[in-house]
DNA sequence: AAGATTGTTGCTTA
DNA sequence: TTAAGCAACAATCT
């Protein structure tokens, strides 16, 4: 998302909406005519990002928020290229798909286009408040100076939840999701099942450092299932391969060579390497 | 063909 | 009252 982020912040601000059309009505979360009304004829002004939560800035404090969910695609197409943010879209070229849900139509013809396989994600109009509010309802961002060894510390303390849930809650840090938790807790070497609110002084500070190392290299590698142009010979972009842990069971740990494990943690699918990670 | 899949929400249980 | 746990949402792929 922050990478989804920097790139639209390139290209879209400032240019004035003629009009969205929208192809799934399901996909807006907003009194429909209030959301078309809103959007027509106004521009961006800025793109905000909380959590995996995008928030696109419009005149009058208006914001629009775009959540992609799993499988959200943003694709900007002007006249001379394509970029792309979101889950494995296929040929940025192609737009619209038969997965475009929306379509942001621009005055200098150039345009974005919502795309979204599982029909999870949504857009949605907001005023300043309700912004604010849902903001509230989100813990610290992890990339923020403001999240400290100490501020971390305080969120973990007395949890009996698992640390991987821990690390997952959207309302205690915000912007983890499943991929990057088992990446951290196998760069801390932290058993993902370990009760958060018992881990030690030092699994603590490893954990708080393995945050800020993940997030950091993840940022610059674009994000993990971020690819932008179809290269030359139209394949696909992969851009997984900084994964050090998930999606590798039953490979050869990194670290010990050992064989990486699969378990489910809250419903989820967990990676992790037993020798490794107590 | 059952079970898996990158996220969040809202309900139930403790 | 709050925290934890879990199904549900939808559409694909293996």
């Amino acid at each position: 998302m922050e990478t989804i982020k920097n790139d639209l912040k390139k290209v879209i601000l400032d240019k004035k909406i003629i009009l969205v059309d929208v192809k799934d009505k399901k996909a807006v979360k907003s009194v429909f005519a209030d959301f078309l009304k809103v959007l027509s004829g106004n521009e961006f002004e800025d793109i905000l990002r909380v959590g995996k939560l995008l928030a696109f800035k419009l005149k009058r404090n208006e914001y629009l928020l775009i959540h992609l969910k799993m499988t959200g695609q943003l694709i900007f197409c002007d006249k001379k290229k394509c970029i792309a943010g979101g889950h494995n879209f296929p040929a940025a070229e192609n737009n619209p798909t038969k997965f475009t849900r929306a379509v942001f139509k621009f005055a200098n013809k150039s345009e974005l286009y919502f795309n979204d396989m599982r029909r999870f994600g949504y857009l949605k109009i907001v005023d300043d408040d309700n912004f604010k509010k849902i903001k509230k309802a989100y813990g610290v961002e992890p990339i923020s100076k403001e999240f400290d060894l100490k501020n971390f510390k305080k969120t973990i303390q007395g949890k009996k939840k698992n640390i991987k849930a821990v690390l997952m809650d959207q309302s205690l840090i915000a912007g983890i999701g499943n991929i990057y938790a088992d990446e951290v807790l196998f760069e801390a070497g932290i058993m993902p099942t370990r009760p958060a609110g018992r881990l030690s002084e030092k699994e603590q500070k490893e954990i708080f450092k393995a945050i800020k190392i993940i997030l950091k290299r993840a940022i610059k590698h674009r994000g993990t299932t971020f690819s932008d142009y179809l290269d030359a010979k139209g394949e696909k972009g992969n851009f997984t391969r900084f994964l050090r842990v998930y999606g590798r069971a039953g490979k050869k740990c990194y670290k010990c060579r050992g064989i990486v494990k699969k378990i489910k943690i809250g419903g989820r699918g967990t990676s992790f390497c037993p020798k490794c990670q107590k």
